[in-house]
RNA sequence: GGGCGCAUAGCUCAGCGGUAGAGCGCUGCUCUUACAAAGCAGAUGUCACAGGUUCAAAUCCUGUUGUGCCCACCA
């Protein structure tokens, strides 16, 4: 294994490459290896403080603030995909000139984070209550800095530009002031409120979770139909959750059914129970599904509550917060699905089951953090009202003060704005922000804010529950910056340009920040663009999760590959708004670019190539030095309009591109010759080659921070590329090198097919003849030969092919080495392709239609395909013609 | 039940009205004086299906099928 190191990048560059043109590049190894690179390059750049940014700059700011990752985890390659855009924009806007800031931190991530300690706890054969709360919360504290670590770690291997001195907690004193802050506002414009309701409770976390926290599927369940009443008074209900009825306190029909009209108002048996319960009428009821008759437990149903709150029911609770069954009698104690099945056995031992059970898939709500089966659950909880801040968020956006990328994405950003229900941000937890609510003697409550004392005295307590994380979350642009406090980072870097976020969580978060951004600070934005990104997958577009075994760490690849691999890779998959399938492969191929990159910096320094001086007077350079200084600066556009897109897929395949073929491959190759003849032309060239270099590496350094920071340092004898300014256009253009080198292209790529086709081994030299009279290759002549590997024409030269292309043409002595057949196959097949192209173009030129209604520019095209063609008859005709016969 | 999106080369995806593209993979030939993690050449597509609009459709419209995602208080 090879494990040189790069003397140039882990100590300062003192020697200038202009010292010694073949001095520097010796000391570059043969291939690149990240491992020796990166880790140093990074610490370098945060001692030098490149990432930390300044209020009180002069420089406009431009801020990304982090989407804190939860401390529970680590990076995944999700993250790594966000971070490289993130890290990618920042960089740029800093070699631009803004005061650019990515602040850092985490997400406390409450009841994500209480599980996996009480996990922790489970294995010792512990409960947090055996800890008591304060004992507990310490516990979790330390799990914090324990694992907060590592993906701090993470966020260095990956090159995250951040800026450390601003990290931030989201349990920070000054988080949880911010917190504190918001509540006591809100609560006092009446926008935060107490109630009692229906809400999501999970009997295992037990606690309260908000409506986007329960996520659906499709479960099989059963649908019972179970008689009600006795006597003549008797109706059949469905349901598949028959231990509910215990809490029943009515039927529900709805006011059209003439099946129950009789009943209405009546009072009916409750099977099991000793109770009688009316029947009510109400719209809610659909009369076609089922029986037409619904039975109502507003405890334990949210519609059945909306229908008790119509008519007056009263709310009976018949499980506990575990969901085992609290009603005196013989179902007591039963755990809600063994008192479903007992429940229906009892039933139907009395003949109330009038229906077989049947299988019957419905949607069941989920507990997002540990899957078990939401139980609906009538309790007092704090909430948030939503209307008012909702109508704010959604206002920013469709006035376009708020730009979210890609657009489409807005639609489901307004539906859920436009529709969002009140949220519950009580939290029967621990560990979180506690609610600042403190109750009296009497239950008078008292909402104190961060500045006051709570109240003294006997029988006053502070409220139990802790805050819903996405609280603290949606604060997170503006409690980072010292919010609610007016500082100076609130006053330079708020409100934030960019948020580079999953679509995922455009309700948890997205929507959450613009409420209280907008809220907390009079009106203004928390950030200007939305930038959604999409999923990462796998290799074959299936999503990574733990169950399919298909989950990546990052730091894996990283370590084989380069972190600057593994950041191509995703920037190249990163279409707006899409998924982003990533392979091992790729990874490689991102490698196997970086490693081209270090060899084509090597190849140019060993010729000279320097940023010292003046770029020459054109009119020195050769049409293939202009061709690519005119390539670049149209580069430096193209790239520069995908970024202000958020493109990173379009910019990083230019670069790509650009880089590879138009720079390493073509130009390189082309200036071979030019490189070795010396003089005054290499001298030009070099300068050149320094100059596209500086700029591409310049360019590409957002996405591959390491490996270029490396060779730019080496190129150029500068400080850092980190600090360098971002690429300008020079406005120089050249269509006539362009076109010029556009045909030396072609005809180095025709001959090369026809060599190919001859079955000529690549380096195998033949003679030729090249008559360019009348083109503009005179020039490029030699370095065309060099390419095709053709001698120059000796005495004994007898063409035996001619190959004309673009004006010019090319001569092959290929006596002895030629097979007749092979090349007369080869020439038959090109005829039967141009006469088809000829037909294709006369049928369409002889459309009259078409030819009114096409417009100039499509008919000179065809125009032109045809008399190529044409003439590719003639020429073709005439060779195989010249051919000797077989 | 609503809403949105996607179906293009073996795989993953660009293209979105004017002769089908990229990366990877595949085949053949090359250690050609930066790089074999490379170079050169090559093969492979009724652009899901059926209609329609147009001189011209992968690209626009309608429908069908398949597939993915989001939302919803269907007992």
């Amino acid at each position: 294994m090879r494990a040189r190191t790069l003397s140039v990048v882990t100590e300062t560059p003192q020697k200038s490459p202009a010292s010694g043109p073949n001095s520097t590049p010796a000391e570059l190894p043969t291939q690149y290896a990240p491992a020796d690179v990166e880790g140093p390059l990074y610490e370098r750049w945060v001692e030098r403080g490149y990432f930390e940014a300044h209020a009180k700059s002069d420089k406009p700011a431009h801020t990304i603030v982090i989407p804190p990752p939860n401390v529970t985890g680590s990076l995944h390659l999700g993250h790594a995909f966000q971070h490289t855009l993130m890290d990618a924009l920042t960089r740029r806007k800093r070699m631009q000139g803004f005061e650019a800031l990515w602040l850092p931190g985490m997400d406390h991530a409450g009841i994500a984070t209480q599980n996996k300690v009480e996990q922790q706890l489970a294995e010792e054969g512990k409960s947090r209550h055996d800890l008591g709360r304060e004992a507990f919360v310490d516990r979790v504290w330390q799990w914090k800095e324990e694992y907060g670590g590592k993906i701090l770690g993470q966020m260095r291997r990956l090159g995250d530009g951040v800026d450390w001195s601003r990290e931030r907690f989201t349990m920070d004193e000054g988080l949880s002031k911010a917190v504190q802050t918001i509540f006591k506002r809100l609560y006092e414009d009446e926008l935060i409120y107490r109630a009692e309701r229906i809400i999501n409770w999970c009997p295992r976390c037990l606690t309260a979770i908000s409506d986007i926290e329960v996520e659906y599927q499709e479960d099989d369940g059963e649908l019972v139909s179970i008689q009600y009443g006795e006597g003549e008074e008797t109706l059949v209900v469905a349901t598949t959750r028959a231990e509910t009825m215990l809490g029943d306190t009515a039927v529900a029909v709805h006011p059209d059914d003439e099946r129950y009209a009789h009943l209405v108002g009546k009072r009916i048996k409750l099977p099991l129970t000793d109770r009688t319960i009316p029947v009510v009428a109400d719209t809610h009821v659909d009369p076609e599904f089922g029986t037409g008759a619904v039975k109502v437990t507003p405890a334990h149903d949210p519609n059945d509550f909306a229908i008790g709150q119509r008519h007056g029911l009263e709310s009976m609770t018949v499980m506990d917060e575990r969901g085992v069954i609290t009603v005196h009698g013989p179902f007591e104690g039963l755990d809600r699905f063994e008192a479903r099945s007992t429940i229906v056995a009892a039933l139907r031992e009395q003949g109330r089951i009038v229906a077989e059970k049947r299988p019957y898939t419905h949607s069941v709500g989920h507990c997002s953090r540990c899957s078990t089966t939401v139980e609906p659950r009538l309790s007092m909880q704090w909430w948030v009202k939503v209307g008012p801040l909702a109508q704010a968020a959604g206002d920013a956006v469709r006035d376009g003060r708020v730009k979210i990328h890609p657009e489409d994405m807005s639609k489901r950003y307004f539906d859920w704005v436009d529709n969002m229900h009140d949220w519950c941000i009580s939290r029967q937890l621990w560990w979180g922000h506690r609610i600042p609510v403190w109750y009296g003697p009497e239950g008078e409550v008292v909402c104190v804010g961060p500045d006051e004392e709570p109240p003294s005295g006997e029988g006053w307590t502070q409220d139990t529950d802790v805050l819903d994380t996405w609280f603290s979350s949606g604060l997170w642009p503006f409690s980072t910056l010292g919010w609610p406090e007016k500082t100076p980072d609130l006053e330079k870097f708020y409100s934030t340009d960019v948020l580079v976020t999953g679509h995922d969580i455009i309700f948890f978060w997205v929507a959450r920040m613009m409420m209280f951004g907008l809220y907390a600070m009079d009106g203004e934005v928390p950030f200007k663009t939305i930038a959604l990104t999409g999923l990462v997958r796998d290799e074959r577009g299936k999503k990574m999760s733990k169950s399919f075994g298909n989950v990546v760490d990052p730091l894996d690849w990283m370590n084989e590959y380069g972190s600057d691999a593994v950041r191509f890779t995703l920037a190249r998959g990163a279409n707006p708004g899409t998924d982003v399938p990533i392979g091992e492969d790729w990874v490689q191929a991102s490698r196997n670019f970086a490693n081209k990159i270090w060899n084509a910096t090597r190849f140019a320094l060993m010729n000279g190539a320097t940023v010292e001086g003046p770029l020459p007077d054109p009119a020195e350079m050769s049409a293939t030095d202009r061709w690519i200084l005119s390539r670049l600066n149209a580069t430096v556009v193209e790239v520069d309009a995908y970024y202000d897109d958020f493109q990173f897929a379009k910019l990083s395949d230019a670069l790509y591109h650009f880089a590879w073929d138009e720079v390493f491959d073509w130009y390189v190759e082309l200036s071979k010759t030019t490189f070795m003849g010396g003089g005054r032309a290499a001298e030009v060239s070099a300068r050149v080659l320094g100059e596209v270099l500086d700029v591409t590496l310049r360019l590409l350094h957002p996405i591959v921070p390491f490996v270029t920071e490396a060779l730019w340092t080496t190129l150029t004898g500068k400080e850092s590329v980190v600090v360098a300014d971002w690429p300008a256009d020079s406005g120089f253009r050249d269509q006539g090198a362009e076109k010029e080198i556009e045909t030396v292209q072609q005809v180095v790529t025709e001959v090369r097919r026809f060599r190919s086709d001859q079955g000529l081994q690549p380096g195998q030299r033949v003679p030729a003849q090249l008559d360019l009279a009348g083109t503009a290759l005179a020039a490029h002549e030699a370095a065309m030969r060099s390419l095709l590997r053709l001698q120059p024409a000796g005495d004994d030269f007898a063409a035996t092919a001619s190959l004309p292309v673009a004006g010019a043409t090319v001569s092959l002595d290929l006596s002895g080495a030629i097979d007749i057949e092979a090349e007369r196959k080869r020439l038959a097949k090109d005829l039967a392709a141009a006469e088809k192209e000829k037909a294709q173009a006369t049928g369409k030129l002889g459309n009259e239609a078409f030819l009114a209604k096409a417009p100039e520019k499509v008919v000179d095209k065809i125009r032109t395909r045809l008399e190529t063609a044409e003439a590719d008859i003639v020429r073709i005709t005439a060779q195989l013609e010249r051919l000797p016969k077989g």
